[in-house]
DNA sequence: CATATTTCAGTATCACTGAGATCA
DNA sequence: CTGATCTCAGTGGTACTGAAATAT
């Protein structure tokens, strides 16, 4: 019985398995950080993209952060009860809302930014300065040529 | 009203949320693909594990793979099902399953496999070969720093 | 008796589907 | 009337919790 010649590439060496599994390590290593103050992932991610670009009708922030639209809601009405971001009918066209980031909301994404910086100086120990910013730049390029949409 | 002077890092530059992102979209179009043979991303996983390490007892799998050990078990009864694995009782301790490898296993492993790198070559495309090789040298050292378990 | 392994039933959480309400 | 936006109720898949069964 001859041993197959073709040996399977190791678990670690595949980088999709790599990058599925410390992409989940990741969020969920913030997500325990964020739960501490009582907020998910996907609001800071709506503050921060606020932050980014500025006010958003739900619609494109769904679009922009690849959330669903009738998750965002939730999310959105969330932030608006602790005062994080304000909601307001578009005056031209009425059936969009448009969410803008408040003081409030500047601040405390100031302090998720740093929990957020926390995790990645955990996360990226094993790695150099200098390794970090090619880490973050090839991944950046590989997160822009990903599809928009599915 | 002065615009404040600090301002968030980009949502684009947060590696943390780099990482997640790619991370579930590498899952994802992996999973898709597993999806048209009936397996799940967790059967790929189990077969590669096994085809790296060598039989294991159902703990060991869990243990390795970070999955719930209640949740194995339906994996490895569906991997047995297909005849893709083989289960028996460990001789020395009654209470272990050891798992291994079939033939059938194996091979269905090397189209899994396959599947897997084009997925990868889709993802990674805006990157070089030698990009390539650099990332995955990252990614594993980072993978290879986390905390065993939760 | 205390611990370890496997297994199953139930729970929690999250993304997605479908439909209704409002408006362009 | 068609299509877009927001909203909500329900569904499905996945991971986790707790506990029973078997064995050390």
């Amino acid at each position: 019985m001859d041993e197959p010649t073709v040996q399977p590439p190791s678990l670690t060496a595949l980088t999709t398995y790599l990058l599925s599994r410390t992409g989940k390590a990741a969020r969920q290593r913030l997500a325990e950080r964020l739960a501490g103050r009582g907020l998910r992932l996907w609001h800071m991610a709506v503050l921060a993209a606020l932050a980014d670009f500025g006010p958003h009708a739900q619609r494109d922030l769904a679009l922009r952060l690849a959330i669903d639209p009738s998750d965002i809601a939730k999310i959105v009405e969330d932030l608006g009860t602790l005062g994080h971001v304000e909601r307001v009918r578009d005056a031209a066209d009425r059936r969009r809302v448009t969410v803008a980031l408040t003081e409030t909301g500047r601040a405390t994404l100031a302090e998720l930014n740093a929990e957020e910086a926390a995790v990645q100086d955990e996360l990226l120990a094993p790695l150099t300065a200098a390794e970090r910013k090619q880490l973050t730049a090839m991944i950046s390029r590989v997160f822009m040529n990903l599809p928009p949409a599915r």
